[in-house]
DNA sequence: AGTTTGACTGGAG
DNA sequence: CCTCCAGCCAAAC
């Protein structure tokens, strides 16, 4: 994967989001990835933060299971209650301290489409 | 141009 | 397991 030490130019920033929102919808159902992996995938391992925005602000992302994304921990998102009714309602269980429980359904990429 | 803000993460307490 | 803190970095102030 690359990696740029750079900081992003503006051209860079757009392919980023555009990458983010292709994994993201690549997601299956049942299952869920982390900011962190997802901004790994796209070539920016230090960029989780910026996955976050770019769910929460891009317009064509509720278009998208962007609620598959959690955080490292498996906690959701903050203040989307109904993100945790989404993901149950595709047979993700979540653990008695209210996080996903990761150990099964934690999505890892196919390199190179599968 | 300097400061604050997070849909984050990892480590410390 | 939880909260707090430092590092993170593009964006919004």
């Amino acid at each position: 994967m690359r990696y740029y030490p750079d900081k992003m130019t503006p051209e860079q920033a757009r392919t980023f989001g555009k990458d983010v929102l292709n994994i993201v919808c690549q997601i299956p159902r049942g299952k869920v990835t982390t900011y962190g992996h997802i901004a790994a995938w796209a070539g920016w391992p230090s960029h989780s933060r910026m996955v976050g925005r770019t769910l929460r602000y891009s317009p064509g992302a509720e278009s998208l299971p962007c609620h598959r994304v959690v955080n490292i921990a498996g906690r959701t998102a903050p203040g989307w209650s109904r993100q945790r009714t989404l993901l149950e309602e595709e047979g993700v269980t979540f653990k008695p301290n209210g996080h996903v429980d990761m150990s099964k359904h934690l999505w890892e990429p196919e390199i190179n489409g599968v």
